[in-house]
DNA sequence: AGCACGCCGACT
DNA sequence: GTCGGCGTGCTC
């Protein structure tokens, strides 16, 4: 066709050439603009860069090219496109609002199986060199590629380590010995087919085909035909042979002799698969959550681009109305898609969303393996899933229609994707307000303690603010249900009802000042009172929760004479000392040392262990309360105890009545039989500076102190710690969620901080301490003049040392950036090689 | 990633 | 006066 598109205009989606800032320009050639093939926007393909071949994603067609010597498109990698029009928009976004390669956030929603790397392929061709290999590099090279033939680069650095070996191949390249070509590497992942057996002949003459054979009715032969008579569809040979413990050798016989067909079928990878669902109904809804769905469920119907903030305390419902929300969306003839934090540790959400929706439901998280992330991609495009619940990668689902976005735990930090692992740094939040307004769907943000910036846009009108202010413990058939199979009378511990749910009140928080403790000659880590809870809670025989977060036995080992702590040499951070192993650990880069006998300073042999974490913590439980049957749930147990479910498990079932952990006990999980809540040391995390830090610590304890008291039984938290008047604390104690917010919001419009300003943050990273400064200060220097020159409005904070200075031999320094536009300081911007640039960072340490 | 280009030190 | 070190920037 004569009006057909020349050019294609394409993004590297390489891992390696991700980062090129621009897209290129290739002329279609002839023989792929033929029928049947094509390029379209959207289609994955093969072009050449420099020398190397590259994977990139064709973003618009042209009839011009702006250059004026563009290559040929190489070859069109799969059929289908990989991305969809609003897939592209969303990933045009992305790049402008994250500065990020416009590659680099394509390739966030492919699947990673199939974003090919590009190599070169080389191979000897004068085979006389083979004979003579030296012991240089190029001989090593050449004794390898005559042993095992053509190999890629990978292959070879592989075959040898840490060698200089592709200049010292140079002069053989020229002199024509061995060819070296570009290659694209085949995708790690394919669909998956599997064998299939079908019977040939009619079920009716199965028995009288049995009584033919030699060996009569107990071969494998008759009982594979005798499975197949009862199938209507064909069955895979895996699922033949673990039925009939038949082999493939009675099947071959029964194919050669034309009673059976073979076929294959393309199967599915399923993170669920093995998993059973028990649907559940509905309840009815309370009157606060009836008014909270008023404003919602019309808003879904009615296909608005709306933003509303669910504000609920743990435990006050927030759930039903995302699964009302599903619910309404899936009747559009649309798709939903829930975020959850931490979804890989917490199969206890997927079962609250899996028991309403058993069918058509995807999990999508980056532990999963390739092959079914691949998959679940693939059947995504096809239409064949109506939910979708993962972590914020699962945001990139290619959904046909979405219908409704919900982020429960909104101010979750595992929403912002944070370096080091590669760009975009985006906040799923923003992506999901951007997709909103994509899709023409509403988006939900739900939490019990919102994000102070997210809570402020809905004061100024920019989000929805819809309140869920009680605690529902459950509605009244069910609880007088549970109650009765446990001998209990419910009734003694609710506080209000109303129709047919039963309120609770939330738990009473106990603020313990330890420096009280320590006063009155108690040098425990236990205070008085939650010695006496936590022993009266054993005896009533229910459970507890003692929180603390830091993992690792003494947190601080420490020279009594002259006061040297023992730190990391790659890190210079203080090393944690681990009781399992006996060594010093690094929580950082995990360098592992001998504690020293004598300091090393000054000689002495006065070192002293201070500090505690949860193995400590773990010690001390075992030796003080004799009833206490410990689970510890922190990231050291998981390792040495073979996964999170397994100790979820044992304290769900009752083997354990004290689970210890760190903040993984936070988060959403709904542990009915908890009444006692003990936060060890509150103050850990409100020292770290960092503006959001008590925030940070407000979220946290509000958090942790909401797991008490989840079922008619009641509960109560106690919090130590060494600033009882510190306004995170009493906040999280008095689950006073908007003094919290008065307070701090007025201590960000003082210091000039978000949401009364955006930041973005520069980490600049180098082994050399010279180089990160003067790096650093270059790039101070330019962000200044472009600012000058722009007439902008911003402010420079630095550079100066990270608070994390030095991490695995790697020196840190930032630059923070105050502005109400930070993307127009960077646009213009050139970070050198190294450079993290994180806008609206979640921390800044 | 490669490869070219370019600007300073050790040799013919 | 030339070879070669690897820092910087480009690849349609």
């Amino acid at each position: 066709m004569a009006d057909e598109a020349g050019y294609a205009e394409v993004a590297l989606t390489s891992a390696r050439q991700g980062g090129a800032r621009q897209t290129y320009h290739y002329l279609i050639p002839d023989e792929l603009r033929r029928d049947g093939i094509g390029i379209a926007v959207g289609h994955l393909v093969e072009v050449s860069f420099g020398t190397a071949r590259a994977a990139g994603i064709v973003v618009e067609l042209h009839d011009h090219s702006p250059v004026t010597r563009a290559k040929p498109l190489l070859s069109r990698l799969d059929p289908e496109p990989v991305v969809t029009p609003l897939q592209l928009s969303l990933a045009y976004w992305l790049s402008e609002t994250t500065l990020t390669p416009l590659g680099a956030c394509l390739a966030l929603l492919i699947p990673a199986g199939i974003a090919r790397s590009g190599d070169k392929l080389y191979t000897l061709l004068d085979f006389d060199l083979a004979v003579q290999p030296s012991g240089s590099t190029a001989g090593q090279v050449i004794t390898l590629l005559h042993s095992r033939g053509p190999l890629r680069g990978a292959q070879i650095d592989r075959a040898l380590p840490k060698t200089a070996w592709r200049p010292a191949l140079n002069r053989y390249i020229e002199a024509g010995q061995i060819s070296r070509e570009p290659i694209l590497n085949a995708p790690t992942v394919a669909a998956r087919h599997a064998r299939t057996v079908a019977l040939a002949i009619a079920p009716d003459q199965v028995e009288a085909t049995i009584a033919s054979f030699k060996r009569a009715a107990t071969s494998k032969r008759a009982r594979i035909l005798r499975y197949l008579a009862d199938q209507s569809e064909p069955v895979e040979t895996t699922e033949l042979f673990a039925e009939t413990q038949a082999d493939s050798g009675a099947l071959k016989r029964l194919a050669d002799a034309g009673l059976v067909t073979i076929g294959s079928a393309d199967t599915w990878r399923d993170p669920l698969r093995g998993r059973e669902f028990v649907a559940a109904e509905a309840p009815i809804l309370t009157p606060d959550q009836a008014a909270a769905w008023d404003l919602i469920g019309p808003s879904i119907h009615a296909r608005q681009p709306e933003v509303f903030l669910l504000h609920g305390v743990t435990g006050s419902g927030k759930t039903e109305i995302y699964l009302r929300a599903i619910a309404e969306a899936i009747a559009q003839g649309r798709q939903a898609i829930a975020l959850v934090p931490e979804i890989a540790l917490v199969p206890q959400t997927v079962r609250r969303f899996t028991a309403r929706f058993p069918e058509r439901v995807a999990l999508v998280h980056s532990e999963l393996s390739v092959g079914e992330q691949f998959d679940t991609w693939r059947r995504a495009r096809l239409g064949a899933f109506d939910l979708v619940i993962g972590a914020r990668s699962a945001l990139f689902t290619p959904l046909p229609d979405v219908g409704v976005i919900i982020l429960d735990e909104e101010h979750d930090s595992s929403y912002k994707q944070t370096p080091p692992i590669p760009p975009p740094y985006y906040q799923a939040r923003d992506v999901a307000m951007a997709m909103g307004r994509l899709f023409s769907a509403p988006v939900i943000f739900g939490s019990a303690t919102p994000d102070l910036v997210t809570r402020w846009q809905a004061e100024q009108g920019l989000i929805r603010y819809v309140h869920l202010p009680d605690r529902v413990l459950a509605h009244r058939g069910q609880v007088e249900d549970q109650a009765r199979r446990l001998n209990d009378q419910p009734s003694r511990y609710i506080a209000a009802e109303t129709r047919d749910a039963l309120y609770l009140p939330l738990p009473p928080v106990t603020v313990i000042d330890m420096r009280a403790e320590l006063r009155d000659g108690n040098r425990s880590i236990f205070s008085r009172s939650l010695r006496t809870a936590l022993t009266e809670t054993l005896d009533r025989g229910e459970q507890a929760l003692l929180y603390l977060n830091r993992r690792g036995t003494a947190t601080v080992v420490m020279c009594r004479d002259c006061g040297y702590v023992a730190r990391c040499p790659h890190c210079d951070m203080p090393l944690t000392y681990h009781d399992a192993d006996g060594l010093l650990t690094c929580h950082s880069c995990n360098f592992r040392m001998e504690p020293p006998a004598h300091c090393p300073d000054c000689g002495s042999t006065r070192i002293r262990y201070f500090g505690l974490g949860t193995a400590k913590l773990e010690e001390v439980v075992a030796e003080e309360f004799p009833k206490a049957r410990i689970a510890r749930w922190d990231r050291d147990a998981t390792r040495e105890q073979g996964g999170h479910e397994a100790i979820l498990t044992q304290f769900i079932s009752g083997d354990a009545n004290v689970l210890i952990g760190t903040q993984m006990i936070a988060k959403g999980l709904d542990l009915p039989r908890v009444t006692l809540v003990g936060i060890v040391l509150a103050d850990t995390t409100l020292g770290l500076p960092d503006y959001r830090a008590g925030e940070r610590a407000f979220q946290l304890l509000t958090q942790v102190a909401g797991r008490a008291g989840r079922s008619w039984r009641g509960g109560r938290a106690i919090l130590q710690t060494y600033q009882p008047d510190h306004y995170a604390v009493q906040a999280a104690a008095g689950h006073d969620y908007h003094t919290f917010y008065a307070r701090e919001l007025r201590y960000r419009q003082e210091l000039h901080y978000p949401p009364f300003t955006r930041l973005a943050r520069l980490l600049f990273r180098d082994e050399s301490l010279e180089k990160v400064q003067r790096v650093a200060e270059q790039a101070a220097t330019q962000l200044q003049a472009i600012i000058a020159r722009e007439g902008l409005s911003a402010q420079l904070v630095g550079p100066a040392p990270a608070f994390f200075a030095k991490t695995a031999d790697i020196y840190r320094w930032q630059l923070l950036i105050k502005s109400d536009d930070p993307v127009s300081v960077l646009r213009h911007f050139n970070p050198a090689p190294e450079t993290y640039v994180d806008i609206d960072p979640v921390d800044i340490l």
